[in-house]
RNA sequence: UCCUCCUUAGCUCAGUUGGUUAGAGCAUCUGACUGUUAAUCAGAGGGUCGUUGGUUCAAGUCCAACAGGGGGAGCCA
């Protein structure tokens, strides 16, 4: 057995002393010639390594650079220093990985994100990244533990799917015919693809939920959480190419059911993170402290990173209707100054992001969740409300990110999904095996998807999405 | 896709109204020092100024196109 090492999370939370230990990490600094400050990725704290003068050969101590891999062992004393609390007083140090200083482009030093991301292979070794994907990691486990809890089952949508007319956005191709032209072609000059691997067009999936919903028509609850895919050009600090989503889907649920769901769910994996990677979240707002320094006095946010997580789970998101949000709107002085670009003058139109913005970070400064939205600027799958205007829809607003929440009570009435259907041209054929959910035992039912990349932002202070994801794709970019 | 700003050393940035040999800090290398904390001190190396074309006696500097990046918008999660 080769891994007797201890992890310097545990070595230094312990602050146990006086007995033989291994560690095993990447070399952060080497000060002194005597000084080592090791970091294995259980922590952005180092474990000091004292190489003490005159035991180790001028070879090995050549080899210490930053980036190289080293196993030390030795005894954990209490530190001879100030500034940590333990240190390992090193016996043997063998090198496991060298690092070429000369080329290694990681520097004891602050980097630039857009720097971080050209190397994106390598910015897990730095204490932002460790510290974002530590919380990512915690997220996803308390999603996981959340829906558990509650009974929910997991369900693994296809990510290859031969539906393509959900309308979620525009969707990648799946196939393995020839590109160079000599695919089999129909009379009219499209692609043939009764000879494709699948005998039929396919994509890779822009959402789980329709499969989803067949899911609940059983189960009752269930979720999904998986990779979701949009072809759509976008160049925003919020939308990725390749991007992971989470998408409840429950039988016996109305709207209001939904959103009580949603904020449950939101404020739950908030604390669990809050409750198991402080360490890491307070970093992260140390972080973002120093960033809204360099911004003029009018543009950083009043709240810091932590006391924003905590007034998000200490409070009740403000639930107000689409309606309520345009009288809203309309009657600011940011409208009436005609301080917005896109003026609030009437109901039906669809709100700009300076809109919901306006609402979540100057009108309520809380999170908001926006219902009953127009049918004409939401998907066809949404319950028609009574008044004939609008549908059963819900929008969850964080602040600084928009929207992060996306859901609704379905149209569970055959009839009525038909007609809307058939009004926003939905090839009815296609999607037949979704419609049986309403032909065989229909039941009233709601579900919503969140962006996991958005609320890892909302959670991390990160500005930019491809910042919360490991190797981001987007548009012209797929590196690694 | 649209608007806008940016691109100078490995990184972060200076570079005046166009004018001789393009600078700094950090990193790297060499040496000194040795209980350091992004160690310190001394010295050295390191640049086709994003690419292509144009204006000019002269372009890092002005103009155009293209590429890449940032911010904002749209589409959305």
């Amino acid at each position: 057995m080769f891994s007797t090492r201890i992890k310097i999370k545990e070595l230094l939370l312990s602050e146990k002393v006086n007995y033989q230990a291994t560690v095993m990490g990447w070399v952060r600094t080497f000060r002194n010639n005597q000084f080592i400050a090791l970091n294995d990725g259980s922590t952005n704290n180092n474990i000091q390594i004292v190489a003490t003068l005159g035991m180790f050969d001028e070879a090995t101590l050549k080899r210490i650079t930053t980036g190289a891999c080293i196993k030390a062992t030795g005894e954990v004393i209490a530190s001879l220093g100030k500034g940590q609390k333990v240190e390992l007083k090193a016996d043997s140090i063998e090198i496991l990985g060298d690092s070429d200083a000369e080329k290694f482009p990681l520097q004891p030093k602050k980097h630039s994100l857009e720097f971080l991301r050209e190397i994106a292979h390598l910015r897990f070794r730095t204490n932002t990244f460790g510290s974002v994907f530590r919380v990512r990691h915690a997220l996803s486990f308390a999603i996981h533990d959340f829906f558990t809890k509650k009974g929910f089952i997991g369900i693994h949508t296809p990510i290859i799917t031969a539906s393509d007319a959900e309308g979620a956005g525009e969707m990648f191709k799946v196939t393995t015919l020839p590109l160079d032209g000599t695919a089999p072609k129909n009379e009219d000059g499209t692609i043939n693809f009764k000879d494709d691997f699948f005998g039929r067009s396919t994509n890779l999936t822009v959402s789980g939920q329709l499969e989803g919903e067949l899911a609940a028509m059983a189960f009752g609850n269930i979720y999904t959480f998986g990779p979701t895919f949009r072809a759509e050009n976008s160049n925003t600090t919020r939308h990725l190419a390749e991007f992971w989503m989470i998408e409840p889907e429950m039988a016996f649920y109305d709207l209001e059911d939904n959103m009580n769901l949603a904020e449950e769910f939101i404020k739950h994996i908030i604390r669990y993170a809050m409750d198991n990677n402080r360490e890491d979240l307070e970093f992260l707002a140390q972080r973002l402290d120093e960033e809204e320094k360099q911004k003029p006095q009018n543009e950083r946010s009043e709240m810091g990173l932590i006391e924003k997580l905590e007034f998000v789970i200490n409070n009740d998101f403000e639930r107000i209707t689409y309606t309520e949000a345009i009288e809203i709107l309309r009657e600011s002085n940011h409208n009436k100054k005609k301080k917005f670009q896109y003026i609030i003058d009437k109901w039906g139109i669809d709100l700009q992001s300076e809109h919901e913005r306006y609402l979540v970070e100057k009108h309520f400064k809380k999170p908001v969740i926006l219902t009953n939205y127009p049918k004409e600027i939401k998907a066809f799958y949404m319950r028609q409300n009574d008044d004939g205007k609008t549908v059963a829809a819900m929008d969850i607003l964080a602040p600084g990110i928009g929207e992060i929440v996306g859901g609704s009570q379905r149209e569970e009435r055959m009839d009525k999904l038909l007609k809307r259907m058939k009004e926003m041209h939905i090839p009815t054929e296609e999607l037949d095996w979704y419609l049986d959910t309403r032909r065989f035992g229909a039941c009233p039912h709601a579900g919503f998807g969140l962006g996991f990349e958005r609320i890892v932002q909302f959670v991390t202070g990160m500005g930019n999405i491809r910042d919360v994801i490991p190797f981001p794709r987007y548009p012209k970019s797929a590196s690694f």
